[in-house]
DNA sequence: TCACCTTTTGAGAGCGATTTCACAGTAGTA
DNA sequence: TACTACTGTGAAATCGCTCTCAAAAGGTGA
C-alpha cells in the first residue's frame, strides 16, 4: 500500500536502519489506515527478543499487609525499562501446582528474563531457570550458586544498628519478634540483632513471627510470659511491630516508657501507629530499579557472572524508641 | 536424536496427534537429554495462539487495603484457565504513560485475550483493544459498546437490600457515604441506596469517599456536621466503613445503639471490626472464574457477540447494624 | 560528463515450530 | 491372494517478520 517492499517497510517499523524521510511517512500513513501492527511472535522468531521481562511473585498469600510493597517496587522496576521499550508482566502463581506451570511456561521463553522475588531459602527455581539459559535476577540473597544475580537490603546492617540504638538509649533487656526464619531476609534481621546483642555482651531473647501482625502479636504475649519486665523489642516487620503494640497495650505496658519497640520496613503504616514508630527504612523502589538493571545487563551478555548488590537501609527514629539517640 | 523426523517430534509436544508408543518415549528421553522445549514464539507464529492472557490493573495507588481482592479475584481465573493450558499475566500500569505502553504492547498481541478490572467510567481502553480484534472481558459494567462482555457485580441491588435492611430494623435518618463517582461500581451502590429510600419515602443524605478509611472518615465527620441527629450510614465498601466507625467513635456515638453502620465488600476486615461489621458480600472468586470463562469462549469464537453476566450479591447481618433483620 | 562514494531500497534467506498431504506398513475381510 | 482401511511417519509448505547482501539512486568533484 505505501509502494515499498517489506524489507523498507520492517525498517520503518524496527527505527534502527535508515530509511528516507518521504518513505517513513507513507509506510507509517499506510500503517494507520491498514491499522497494522507488527505481529510479535514473528518478530521474536527471528530476533530472539521478546521485549519482554517477568516479575515472579510466588507469594501465597498477602500482597504484603495494606502495604505497597510491591507497587513501589514495580515502580522502581519500569523505571528502569521504560527507556528500553521493555515491557514487565507479572506472575503471581497463587499455588504449588501454578508455581510448577508458570516454570514450564517460563521455559518456552516467552520473555527475555526473570525478575525473582519473596523466594524461600533453598527455593531450586531461580537455579532451574538459570540453567535453561534465562537471564534471572533475585530480589533478596539466596545462598546458592554463585553464578545468581541478586539484589539485597542491607538486612543484617539495619537489625544491627536498630538494636544498637535501643542499646544506646539505655534499655538492657532487648527482646526481638523474627520473621519467618526459613526467609533469608528473617535470618539476616535477626543475625544482625544477635550481633548488636552480643557486642553489648547482652543475652538474646527471641520469639518466632512471621510478618503479620497477629503473629507479631502472639509473640509479644509469649515473650512478656517469658520475661515480664524486658524494656524493648526489635520487631522484624513493620506489621509485626503493630501486632506487637497491640499486645503491649492490652498488657498495660506504656510505649516508649515500659517497652520500647523498633520496626523494620518503614512502611506507611509506620508513621501513623500510636505511638510512631522508629524503623528501618528500606529502599524499595532504587531495589527495583538495580534489579531491573542488572536483568538488562544480563540480557545484553548472557555471559556475564553473577552480580550481587546490596543497597543500604537506615534507621528511622520516632516517638516509639524513645525519640534520638 | 530419537531418530524421527521433526513432524513427530511436533506431535510428540504438541499432544493432538496419535503416535506410536515407542517413538513418544524416543523423544522424550531425547527431549530431557537435550533440555529441549519448543520455541513459544516459533509455535505461536504458526499456530496463532499464545496461550496466554492478560489481566489489566491499571490501579495506580492501593491493590486494595490490606484485603485480598486481587489475589482472590486471580485464584478464581487460574481455576478457570488451569484445565485449558493458558498462562495469566498481570499488567500493572502505575502511570498513564505506562498505560499507553501496555496498550501499544498488547497491539502486538503477545496474548490471546485481555481481562479488564478497575475501569473508569469511559474508559477508551477497553473498546480500542477490542476494535484490534482481541478478544476482552471486563470486571465491573462500563457503559458502552454493547460488544463488550464483562462480569459485574449486582451493586445495585446489594446497596439496596443494604439499606432496606437499616429501614427495616427502624431506622429513618439513613446516610450514605459513596465511593468515587467516576466508577460505575459506586454509582450502582449509590442507586441502590437511592431506590431504597425513595421506596420508603425517605430523603437521601449523601457524601462522596472514594472507598478508603481516611476518606470515609472524613466524610462521615461531614455527615455528622450536616446531621448530627442521624442513626444509620451505609457505606460504599468495608474501608470506608472502618473510616466511619473511626469518625463515630470520636464523636462519641455508640454503634450500633446511635447509629448503626453498614459496609460492602465482606472483605477481611469486616469481621475484625469493632463491632464486627454488617456489609454486602461480594462473590470475587466467582467472578474471576466467570471472566476467565467468557474470556475462552470469547477467544474458540472470536465472532461472538457481547455477553454479560451478573453475579448475585448477599447481606451478611453483623453486629454493626444491631443485629438480624 | 564520468568516476567514485554514500544513501536508500529490494530480493531472498531464514528464524523454529505446526500441519497438510501423501506414502508406507499392517491388519482385516472376502 | 487381493483389496480395502487404518495407523504411523516423513517431506515440504507455511506462519510474519528481520536482516544480509547487492543493486539502484543520488551526490560530489574534477
Amino acid at each position: 500500500m505505501a509502494g515499498v517492499s517489506r524489507a523498507t517497510a520492517s525498517r520503518v517499523f524496527t527505527g534502527k536502519a535508515r530509511v528516507s524521510d518521504a518513505t517513513r511517512r507513507a509506510v507509517e500513513r499506510a500503517a494507520r489506515q491498514l491499522r497494522y501492527v507488527p505481529n510479535q511472535a514473528a518478530r521474536s522468531l527471528v530476533t530472539g527478543r521478546t521485549d519482554t521481562v517477568a516479575l515472579v511473585i510466588p507469594e501465597p498469600v498477602p500482597w504484603l499487609f495494606g502495604d505497597p510493597f510491591y507497587p513501589v517496587l514495580i515502580r522502581g522496576i519500569n523505571e528502569a525499562l521504560s527507556s528500553h521499550e521493555v515491557q514487565l508482566v507479572l506472575l503471581a502463581p497463587q499455588s504449588p501446582a501454578e508455581r510448577e506451570r508458570v516454570e514450564r511456561y517460563l521455559g518456552r521463553r516467552p520473555v527475555d528474563g526473570v525478575l525473582l522475588t519473596a523466594l524461600h531459602e533453598r527455593d531450586p527455581m531461580p537455579e532451574r531457570l538459570r540453567e535453561r539459559g534465562l537471564p534471572v535476577v533475585l530480589g533478596g540473597r539466596i545462598d546458592g550458586d554463585p553464578r545468581l544475580s541478586y539484589v539485597d537490603i542491607d538486612n543484617l546492617g539495619g537489625a544491627r544498628r536498630a538494636t544498637e540504638h535501643l542499646i544506646q538509649a539505655g534499655r538492657h533487656r532487648i527482646a526481638t519478634i523474627t520473621g519467618p526464619l526459613n526467609r533469608v531476609s528473617a535470618l539476616d534481621r535477626r543475625a544482625g540483632y544477635r550481633q548488636a546483642q552480643a557486642a553489648a555482651g547482652l543475652p538474646p531473647l527471641e520469639e518466632e513471627g512471621d510478618y503479620t501482625p497477629e503473629a507479631g502479636e502472639r509473640a509479644m504475649r509469649r515473650l512478656l510470659e517469658r520475661q515480664p519486665d524486658l524494656d524493648a523489642v526489635f520487631c522484624a516487620s513493620d506489621p509485626t511491630a503493630v501486632g506487637a503494640l497491640r499486645a503491649l497495650a492490652a498488657a498495660g505496658r506504656r510505649v516508649p516508657q515500659d517497652v520500647a519497640v523498633v520496626g523494620f520496613d518503614d512502611a506507611a503504616l509506620a508513621a501513623t501507629t500510636e505511638p510512631p514508630l522508629t524503623t528501618v527504612h528500606q529502599p524499595i523502589q532504587e531495589m527495583g530499579r538495580e534489579m531491573a538493571r542488572l536483568l538488562l545487563e544480563l540480557i545484553a551478555e548472557p555471559a556475564r557472572v553473577g552480580r550481587r548488590v546490596t543497597l543500604a537501609t537506615e534507621l528511622v527514629i520516632r516517638a516509639s524508641s524513645g525519640g534520638g539517640r
